[in-house]
DNA sequence: AATTTTTTTATGTATTTCTTAAGAAAATAT
DNA sequence: ATATTTTCTTAAGAAATACATAAAAAAATT
């Protein structure tokens, strides 16, 4: 995650820019806004920290320009703490705007909730998912049920995957074919997922008739959640 | 754009309330945490502003279980102001928090802001279809009646979503029989469709000569709304 | 070759859908 | 107004369909 911080007050910018690489994240810190707009046009930003009173030019024009082209999200951060300036910099395209002095922690976690707002909808989609007692991560492949892992198979985590990744939404068994083997293998028996949802009901110690998890739609298909 | 306000303070839910009126959205306001999820559940909101300290259940509780479903954004607006608050807050899946006592314009603008990041992500095809106390969504299947599931039969469940989709307009028992069997099945007699209409009044407790849902136009077909 | 995974097949059960038929309500005809 | 026809409502039972489960066969991995 690349973030721009801008801040003409150097110990701002580098207290900042120090809990921001706490995190984990990749800083590109300005003490001006045309350096800062530079890079942003060159680098694919994904979140930006502006100050309003800049040297060369005003943070909200800044704001403006940003979003003529990019859609990532802007935190104000600056010492301009009347109504009317928080409603100016809403409305002019930020996300969110803190007033210093500010609590480092506390932008963290906006900085946080702005990425992951971002990034739910950006379809990068989160190779991660929970839901109740239940966790999936795609990447390493493990399912946690209970801080336990379950051992699925192929099949099984994909069906498992599909339905959280459509979580509330009912999935058609001709939907799970789609996905799962695409149009080629059309002529597997619906049963064959039948049996894969037991297995993982059973693995899960779910029943079909109250079901914690996997819920069957009458006629339509499955749904979790 | 519907907005559900909850706050156990009548003054502050009031107030707000009133303010959004103003700004042309769409207010359900409660005083406690139940009421408002059973609306959650069945109305398709936009946004949702968030008491911590609610007589029933945990506003930060409710947070979790909002995020388990429904992407929408969620302010908290809460007198709770030390920073490991917000941070919880933040990090249970709000995407904004404020601190009372707040000024109402700041807090108008943080709500523009949000359904304006959520807006430009979301593409927003409603599966969803509200009728007086009934609501049908089309993609988890589900029904509901003054907040209570009905739960139906796939048949069922497309005629009601067919009458709704075409709310007000009667729909004759040939045009159903081409929207749910296609044109295949076009020997079955009328009485069928009967049947089942008679099946979803059962469920709604609706009654045939007083119909508050469905009813029948003598010699076309039913019609709802 | 052995093991695991996936699919098929078969069976019992539950649910849904359709048919049938009788009675009520509405429209039409007498 | 009364009788007749048509259309709708209601009820109950038969037929069809869909699901859960189990066990065995086929395929894929190891």
């Amino acid at each position: 995650m690349k973030i721009v911080v801008v801040d003409d007050e150097k110990e701002i910018a580098d207290l900042v820019e120090l809990y921001l690489n706490n995190e984990g994240y990749q800083v590109f810190k300005f003490y001006n806004g045309i350096e800062a707009m530079k890079c942003i046009e060159s680098q694919s930003i994904d979140l930006a920290i502006l100050d309003i009173m800049l040297p060369d030019i005003n943070g909200l024009t800044m704001c403006q320009k940003i979003r003529e082209k990019f859609q990532f999200p802007i935190i104000m951060l600056t010492a301009k703490e009347t109504e009317i300036d928080k409603i100016t910099g809403l409305t002019m395209g930020a996300d969110d705007y803190v007033t210093k002095p500010f609590r480092p922690l506390e932008l963290m976690a906006r900085v946080k909730a702005q990425l992951r707002r971002y990034k739910t909808f950006t379809h990068q989609k989160s190779n991660m998912i929970t839901f109740k007692a239940l966790s999936i991560d795609k990447d390493n492949h493990q399912c946690l049920l209970n801080n336990q892992l379950l051992s699925l198979t192929p099949t099984e985590f994909s069906i498992l995957w599909l339905l959280c990744e459509n979580k509330g939404k009912v999935i058609t068994v001709d939907q799970m074919f789609q996905e799962l083997w695409g149009e080629k293998y059309y002529t597997n028996s619906s049963s064959s997922i039948m049996v894969h949802i037991r297995h993982l009901r059973e693995k899960m110690h779910d029943s079909a008739e109250n079901p914690e998890y996997i819920q069957t739609v009458w006629g339509v298909g499955y749904k979790i959640g």
